[in-house]
DNA sequence: GGAATGACGATAA
DNA sequence: ATTATCGCCATTC
């Protein structure tokens, strides 16, 4: 057959910042999650395409509870990311803690993924 | 279609 | 712990 079957859809893209920003939603108090794992979790894009999300639509979820791998803090909103994580009481490391301890405050979902 | 760009990740030095 | 490099995924120029 011609007619190539590739058209990006809009839909595709606001369904997948929906997948995220619901997942984020989700991340209990005191916990965090990272943009690779996140994506993981996901099964489709990858950390790379989490964090262009968050950075575009994350305003209205607790976009702190995101770090990197590393424990790092969102670059831009570290002092008010910080402050929440001291409210919430989310295990830090570092000298000034200012880091998130993954080995403790690393949260994955109970149940699977909204099979789309 | 190639190059540049990101709230990333893993690895090497 | 910090910096540099490369790989990855998708968007934008």
């Amino acid at each position: 057959m011609s007619r190539d079957v590739e058209q990006p859809e809009p839909d595709a893209v606001e369904e997948y910042v929906e997948a995220v920003l619901s997942l984020v939603e989700q991340i209990p108090p005191g916990r965090a999650m990272t943009y690779g794992t996140i994506a993981e979790f996901l099964g489709r894009g990858g950390p790379r395409r989490v964090g262009t999300i968050m950075a575009q639509y994350g305003g209205g979820v607790p976009w702190h509870r995101v770090v990197n791998a590393s424990g790092r803090l969102v670059p831009g909103h570290e002092a008010e990311a910080l402050r929440r994580h001291r409210a919430e009481g989310t295990p830090m490391r570092g000298r000034d803690r200012d880091h998130v301890d993954l080995d403790a405050a690393l949260w994955f979902p109970d149940e699977p993924p909204a099979t789309r």
